[in-house]
DNA sequence: CATGAATGAGGATTCATTCAT
DNA sequence: CATGAATGAATCCTCATTCAT
């Protein structure tokens, strides 16, 4: 099927960009990690370099918008759901390294927000805390910037650290962003 | 002079990366930004590629840190440093956008946090504001990396939008983070 | 086929190193002898340079054991033997001076011992002759070497001088060795 | 002077051929061992590497020719001279195994004779002992070759074994020629 | 669909040589 | 004389892409 090799490729893209980084994952190692026998297979499910790219970032920000949304408690008010969206955040990059770093590398080397879908519902969250009294006033803006740096941060390290505190770093980003939000 | 011709092509080697991206961002490419003859030239004041790039992140880092330095006030209080420090690191990245993001573009290419450099200093101040008893007790490298995340994301949005609110990002991350360090 | 084509560029390495000189051997001037559009297609079908001049010693090293071998006659006897080694190694560089240049010439650049695979046969020719008795006690390893250079000496002359006369030349080298070893 | 320092450069230039190899024997590399601070002295001091490389031939072969000269003994008879041509040649080889193979490189790489001036007096000495009596009549030319060629690869097995046995070597070519030269 | 050969542009780097100082 | 900067051609090699089979 078509799908499956073009996911099969896609899978390949990811995994050699995290091992090797994004310049040295040419089409040559991106076939020898999928187990192709020519890159020509590649160019011939997609219509270019770019479009593989975009496919990686794509679905990854797929599969990472899925698995917070799973995670979220719409009814347990804005302070927990935030709570539960940085959770889900350090659970994603933990559990997903691989796949998170290789989108990461995508998207930064094409200036993008890397997850630009997720800042809207972020924002959203933090506005509704606004609107609930929860939160104090502050720039929505910039702070879902900041909460969506700090996670990017924390992964940074996580890449560097594969033994890092996953439960410590949970915590402590917890506490600091209720802090910043509630005031 | 060898230091003046070394200067020019990591000029050129900055404008390039920040114009173009560091995947392209090719010795041919800056020969022509710096009105080189011959990119045997940059071959000639350079060992390679890496060392030109390792001095674009040197440059700007130690620049970077200069401008951090001249605007700390240590008899202010750890709190007050705080906001003197996220300021600084403001209004740098808004006036040398181009230069900041170059380095970090390839800070990050090699997977190596941006200026690891500042955060020992960074880490300091938190814990001098920890005895001093302004700060509350958090993890220090955590809220370190966060400090510095979060500054990496104003300057990502700086990136893309040119004409962002420089004093409102200031004020608004200060409040963040003295709330978020006060506790 | 993978092969044809290595066997093609093999080929024209030699004619190329033969007429131009290893120094001059250049991808792109073998690339021009081969009649390709491309030395990437070199670098296709060879790891590198080095794999290249590689397989141009191995394969004329291979002809060359195979001409040899083919003109041995084992039941005449140590001291024939030994002349029809010279006989068929002048023969051989006689036919076939371009490609024993070349493989010389790589074998020489890189400071390994041209054919090395055929001394160990050539002194194994010697010590037989030794126990039969009719050959004098010398330095089975020096001798080898002498034969062996003596024939590379010829070949030079071959490749300098190409009207010189082949006949004339075995007959006086095997006369030579038969003899510097019956003593 | 201007004689010292292109002495000083072709002195840099054998050992850096003989330390490198021929094709590595670049004019930055042959300037860093003769700590020079620029190649443009080699340029100002020879027409072009032409120059460099057949100066050392050039001298190496003089040097040569002079060591052996020295040690010839014309009043001893062609037997005994030959001999002491041979043992001359050794020594020099295993004296001077840098210079000589400095320059036996570059001959080889022009595809020219290493040291042609030397072969018109081994073959006078050869036909000397024909007209004596003490030689048997065979061709002058290709004996010279031989004798030639057997001690280039004398000076081979010399580069790779630095530890050869000598006088081993010496008393096995000198019997080999007596006996292929008397008859 | 898949293969592997082919293409040609572009990559960094090394080279001998020139020249102003 | 000596220096070191500059030049531009040439080096091997990698790249994404195309195409016949």
């Amino acid at each position: 099927m078509r799908t499956a090799r073009r996911a099969q490729i896609i899978e390949a893209a990811i995994d050699t960009i995290a091992a090797e980084g994004l310049a040295r994952a040419s089409f040559a190692r991106i076939a020898r990690t999928a187990g192709l026998s020519s890159t020509g297979l590649i160019s011939y499910h997609f219509a270019g370099k770019q479009e593989l790219m975009d496919e990686v970032v794509r679905l990854v920000a797929a599969e990472f918008a899925a698995f917070v949304e799973e995670r979220r408690d719409a009814e347990a008010g804005p302070a927990a759901e935030l709570r539960a969206f940085i959770a889900a955040n350090v659970e994603f990059a933990s559990k997903h390294r691989t796949r998170l770093l290789a989108a990461l590398d995508v998207a930064r080397a094409e200036r993008k927000p890397a997850f630009q879908v997720d800042l809207p519902g972020l924002a959203g969250l933090l506005r509704a805390g606004q609107r609930h009294g929860e939160f104090r006033f502050f720039d929505v803006d910039v702070m879902a910037i900041a909460v969506q740096s700090v996670l990017d941060g924390v992964l940074n390290r996580l890449a560097a650290d594969q033994d890092a505190d996953l439960g410590a770093y949970t915590e402590e980003l917890a506490t600091l962003f209720e802090l910043a939000t509630c005031g």
